[in-house]
DNA sequence: GTATCGATTGACACTGAGTTTCAACAAGTG
DNA sequence: CACTTGTTGAAACTCAGTGTCAATCGATAC
């Protein structure tokens, strides 16, 4: 049997039957496994629902692995990886969505989950990138933002998965580059100091209003 | 009794006894609460833990309800004062990091605690960020992005809480800012007009003077 | 003073997730 | 065949978390 199906077969149980109203040993008998194995297997009831991340994660380590993309496109483009996996198994990601929908437990797995993307992205980026001193730091948040857009942009799509969100994704995680892309240096701060003195005045009669006016 | 001091003598017995081979039990009895009680109190063995959160969660929301700055600038400042908080706290939040480094399920709860802020964040600017069509990803990139940073230099800082990286988190978030900020068309330009007209010119003099240095 | 009401607490029993142990049973290897 | 090694299921056990109910406390009314 497929390693995915036991996750299909128990999101759905979840789903007519209950997360809480579940057992494991209800489970178990779903996915035709007896219970020490499906622990064996799965680790918990709550992560067999989220059981395609494990393989997904690792797609996504190797593409970063071989990717000869300049860092940030590689890891906007394992963020469109990841999409299109989801499109790819609509079915199962969309009963997933509305099963999180009703299941606090579930959503906090979720966010634990696709924080190893972020952990994965960010350590990616560590070594990817050229060394600057605010590397460390950029890899950081730009691994955050571009995953959080990415759950948004996802969470949109599964709550409407018939309109295409792909050009969405790629347009805002392209103004995301471009955001990190060109992080200008401190902007010189400019003061403007006016003083107004007498016709006449003398050099130091000048300077010496200046110097009020900075006081 | 202070509801912050359970917190610590958790994290102490934690500590002491090993978070897994600490029982409820164990925890009324350090904290001087039945059993019962704890559970209504804290929720649940892993949340004790961050006790304090819920408390500066809201202080972060009001501070965010009543904030006069600019809206990343606000966000931006609460970053600082949960760091804040935890310099304040010094003793429980060392003691806590060193915790967590032993024990992956509340790295895992951490985790989750932290979105709530990053949830506040977004929330915040999507209604204060002016209506651009890009402002509802602005926010949930900046808010991200801003978390993320936020957490890696409290770590860094926890990691070595000798040094007030203070200053450090105050640049990094305002490198952010200026990243984001970036990101609108067209920044506002100030333009400084300088005039220099006879002692005794008529109002349409100057304005004709002003005319012809704009030009 | 005491009666009454509401909220907080503790004691206790119960469910079910997750772990551990052990025996049964493969499937390969000499 | 004997022997190893890995996978499975059965069963017992621990303990987190929930639900129920009675006791207790504090405040207010009488």
């Amino acid at each position: 049997m497929n390693a995915l199906d036991p996750m299909a077969a128990a999101i759905d149980v979840f789903t007519r039957q209950g997360y809480d109203a579940t057992t494991v040993d209800d489970l178990a008998d779903a996915v035709e496994l007896s219970r020490s194995t499906f622990f064996r297997r799965f680790g918990s009831k709550e992560d067999v629902v989220f059981a395609d991340h494990e393989l997904l994660l690792d797609r996504v380590e190797s593409s970063l692995a071989t990717t000869t993309r300049a860092p940030l496109e590689a890891v906007a483009a394992a963020g469109w990886l990841v999409f299109e996996h989801h499109v790819e198994r609509r079915g199962v990601s969309v009963a997933r969505f509305a099963l999180l929908h009703d299941v606090p437990a579930l959503r906090d797995r979720e966010l634990i989950t696709s924080h190893r993307y972020e952990r994965a992205f960010t350590q990616f980026l560590r070594g990817a990138l050229p060394d600057t001193p605010d590397r460390e730091y950029v890899s950081i948040a730009f691994a955050a933002a571009a995953v959080a857009l990415h759950n948004a942009i996802l969470r949109r799509w599964l709550f409407d998965p018939d309109t295409d969100l792909v050009p969405e994704l790629r347009s805002q995680l392209r103004a995301l580059i471009r955001s990190f892309g060109s992080r200008k240096p401190e902007p010189i701060q400019r003061r403007v100091v006016v003083t107004v003195v007498e016709p006449g005045a003398d050099e130091e009669a000048i300077l010496e209003s200046v110097r009020a006016a900075l006081a």
